[in-house]
DNA sequence: GGCCCGTTTATAAACGTTTTAGTATTATTG
DNA sequence: CAATAATACTAAAACGTTTATAAACGGGCC
């Protein structure tokens, strides 16, 4: 199939490329009876602009890139889903990065920007994937939004929800409960969020004028694999805690999938709640307690703000701290 | 920041901007001393190609798009993980559509490649992106492959396990049990995949002596919510079976919980199989007996099978079929 | 009729690259 | 040494658009 392009319109319609472009985007600076021509020509032809020399010409490419860690997480999966209509609703295509982890794939993601593939980017990331030594600062980087981690660093606006506050309700929902020898299973100490929620943890249990000894936490990341070593280690201790905070809802599921193989019973024996309230929560046995984090928001709101900085407006803040909710179901309960 | 392009290079490093597009892309037939002339100058003005540029001039983006039902599955993503892993070796970046569902999206994310931002489509769906009347042959179609769906139009190549046999497995471990009385929950029966299971279960139905009542067959789709209502519309029959097959895990996690709720024990009242082998299984309880398909091998076989069209190679089959394996874990048992 | 003005259309440059076809330079050969 | 071949490079066209600028046109007015 010879492709057909604006010239074979033009040519078609009687007209010049100039005023079938216009026709096309600039519907009022023509006259009604050749936009109608041009419009016949385009059908006859079967015209579709390539969009590379659009975008060429432009210099816009309608793309945007989405960097994330996982894209088997159920919780990330339904961000971008949101996040993916309002890009959609705005003409964007979402260019989607799973960088699985590693720092130098969401560098080579970054860089489509570079290359002009892609405007802007929502990254889900502890880091920046952009060498910023020899001063770079924040307004040298393409337009950027990170999401679920705060990461601090002036003019890059982060959208989270309070993870100080979610780590602080989760283990108050615990002590509400009674539980006194409360266990922590971490995600990757290098983000922000695990951070803050362990802050929030230990605020909360000193404010119930309880202790945390450094053995009750135990570092893992987001996924069940951790939560299975996490469980390991906290039931290979002398004194057993009555309840473990898994700080992301696979990390619950994990620790619960060992605690059962061990012979426990959850929520009886030992308490458990997670963060993220993913879809299957809801289903397990016994269905998980979990603070909810407001996935549809969160995406939503990446994706907005990051429209706004294509526009080129400034935003007025950098920190969008979205609500969370305590979701109370089957995995936690008083102390036996 | 001013753009600096291949014209920048070419004047810091003294030769023509042909030169500098040889010595970066053809080494070969450039002289070594200018070839590092130039990349000398590549580094001191900072250049990337401007891919757009790149693609409009070579009739290649570079890109693939792939057309999912439903991001939030884990099984479409650990499918796309692996493909885009394929992908990505090949210098492909991988633009991603989460249909949900709907048709005209489908064909939205099909008409990038007709808008030249996307070089090949693959596809995860039971129909095609296009309209195929006007007699359009499948050599008009952009270079396109389907997984998970054996669509059955000539020269569309199809990737997917053997459903028939899937269908037959899980019944027959069923059957072996000393099941005689086993219900199914189907997904969308518009999908070959789940009009093949279908079949191959009434083959190891009618293989074993054994009827397959038409109110033992409930229809639904492949997610949680058609595992709840599936499940409850079986409760709801004056004889209840003594187990489901259920044509998705999420589905059979839907069902379970759904019987649990209603005071039923799986497996010691009613067993319940699924299909997909989805990481969560595992940690379920009671762990998922299902019929696991291999994501990774779908995702891999899809991109290389693309990939091989991308270079023009013409494929040997239009049907690529991957092994599946019957995967025993505890929702099934001997009925009581 | 000539002039001005608004409306509509056309010409051509520009976006950043690759690549064809050709030129200049050097090496090889008879 | 001239002729030829091989090598290294360049000029310019091309990809498919948009858009700045200019031109054409028609109408109203004096």
């Amino acid at each position: 199939m010879a492709r057909v392009g604006i010239k074979d319109v033009a040519a078609r319609a009687g007209v010049s490329t100039a005023t079938v472009s216009h026709a096309l985007r600039n519907p009022d600076r023509v006259a009604e009876a050749t936009r109608k021509k041009v419009l016949e020509a385009v059908e006859a032809v079967g015209y579709t602009p390539n969009k590379l020399g659009v975008s060429l010409r432009t210099a816009r490419s309608g793309n945007i890139v989405v960097i994330i860690p996982d894209l088997t997480d159920t919780f990330n999966a339904g961000i971008i889903k949101a996040l993916e209509r309002v890009a959609h609703r705005h003409g964007y295509s979402v260019l989607l990065g799973d960088a699985q982890g590693s720092e130098s794939r969401e560098r080579e993601f970054a860089a489509l920007t570079e290359s002009r593939q892609a405007d802007g980017i929502i990254l889900f990331s502890h880091r920046l994937p952009f060498d910023m030594s020899g001063g770079r600062k924040a307004e040298d980087l393409p337009p950027l939004v990170n999401g679920c981690e705060i990461i601090g660093i002036p003019g890059i606006p982060c959208v989270a929800i309070d993870d100080h506050q979610a780590g602080f309700d989760a283990t108050r929902h615990l002590i509400d409960l009674g539980h006194t020898d409360i266990a922590v299973i971490t995600g990757d100490m290098v983000t922000p969020s695990s951070q803050s929620r362990l802050k929030g943890f230990r605020a909360a249990m000193a404010e119930a004028g309880l202790g945390a000894d450094d053995s009750r936490i135990v570092q893992g990341d987001y996924i069940f694999e951790a939560g299975e070593r996490g469980a390991e280690k906290l039931l290979m201790q002398k004194h057993r805690p009555s309840a473990i905070f898994c700080f992301s809802d696979e990390i619950a599921i994990g620790a619960i999938y060992r605690l059962r193989e061990q012979g426990f019973r959850v929520p009886e024996d030992i308490s458990v709640i997670g963060i993220d309230d993913i879809p299957v929560g809801k289903y397990f046995d016994p269905p998980l307690t979990t603070i909810s984090q407001p996935t549809a928001d969160i995406g939503d709101t990446c994706a907005k703000l990051l429209m706004q900085i294509l526009k080129g407006k400034s935003l007025a803040q950098d920190e969008y701290i979205l609500p969370h909710q305590l979701v109370v179901r089957g995995s936690t309960a008083a102390p036996g």
